[in-house]
DNA sequence: TTTTATCTTGAGTAAAATACTCGGTTTTAA
DNA sequence: TTAAAACCGAGTATTTTACTCAAGATAAAA
């Protein structure tokens, strides 16, 4: 029940993006040295983040990544979909394409991974970018204070 | 972010033994053509849901494995926790073990699989067997109607 | 115009995880 | 005594993960 860290590395990356957004593009480069990624890994998923419109890349000299649009319309369900695919703990309740088992008959379990779906792009739609910044801002005000006791895990 | 087959097995054949409750041992052989997993692989769930305690086996003719408890009190959690581990979107969330990045300046991304993650075991915490073969049992009553509609996706 | 910073593309790969298979051993009810 | 089961350990093909690398394209700046 793991994310691979595409999906991870890129959340990180784009709530990088994130934060700087508004200002200049920011390359590749000082997102990978900050969120410690390596760098060329990070060229794949930022190309798979472009290729699906949640970033835009600009060429050549001071050139770098911007958020395509706002961060308060990008959710962590878009990142996650854009790098790992639909969302599905198990195939038969992919959210694109389910397949289902030949025998409907034993299929009372499948419920089961249709709530746990539910229950993940029902988290992940409704965070987004901008709430993480925001969270980041309290947290830099409070001298992490709050960060540190979510570390209690 | 998806659970490995073992999972999705294992829960079916736990649930096949929780329609069986209460009577003889059921052969894995038996649960395997049921619910069509292919019967050496099952083997290998099995001894991981015995050695954590999740059902009983027999051995020798006639014998067979029967859930350890009740129906009621064995939850979707314990059984995908027997056979995938602690349950952790990524790493730094584990349940049991979780490992922090080096850099908790940049650790805001970690609340969202935080949420995430305990939005899934809330879930999986929360249907135990029982509440699957009732929900069987209407299924049956009502000639499948519900399961039907269920499978739109 | 040349240089340099940057994205872009595609190919390659080592390691791990997955999803099994198989053959033999032990146990026990009939 | 026999046959039906669970038990065990080893092996393996395939897929996925998590990268690396090198060459090319583009555009700003010198
Ligand atoms: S449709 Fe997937 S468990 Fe039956
Ligand atoms: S602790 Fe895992 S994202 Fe920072």
């Amino acid at each position: 029940m793991r994310l691979s860290t595409r999906g991870y590395y890129g959340l990180k990356a784009m709530f990088d993006l994130a934060q700087n957004y508004g200002s200049h593009p920011i390359t590749l480069k000082s997102v990978a040295e900050r969120q410690r990624i390596s760098e060329s890994y990070l060229e794949q998923l930022m190309a798979m983040l472009r290729k699906t419109g949640l970033v835009k890349s600009f060429r050549g000299a001071q050139g770098g990544y911007i958020l395509a649009r706002e961060p308060a319309r990008i959710t962590a369900g878009d990142v996650v979909r854009a790098l790992e695919g639909p969302i599905a703990p198990v195939y038969c309740v992919n959210e694109e394409e389910p397949r289902e088992c030949d025998e409907v008959d034993y299929c009372i379990t499948r419920t089961v991974w249709l709530r746990v779906r539910d229950g993940i792009t029902g988290i992940l739609d409704s965070i987004n970018l901008a709430d993480l910044c925001l969270e980041a801002e309290k947290v830099r005000q409070t001298g992490r204070g709050e960060h540190i006791k979510l570390n209690k895990y």
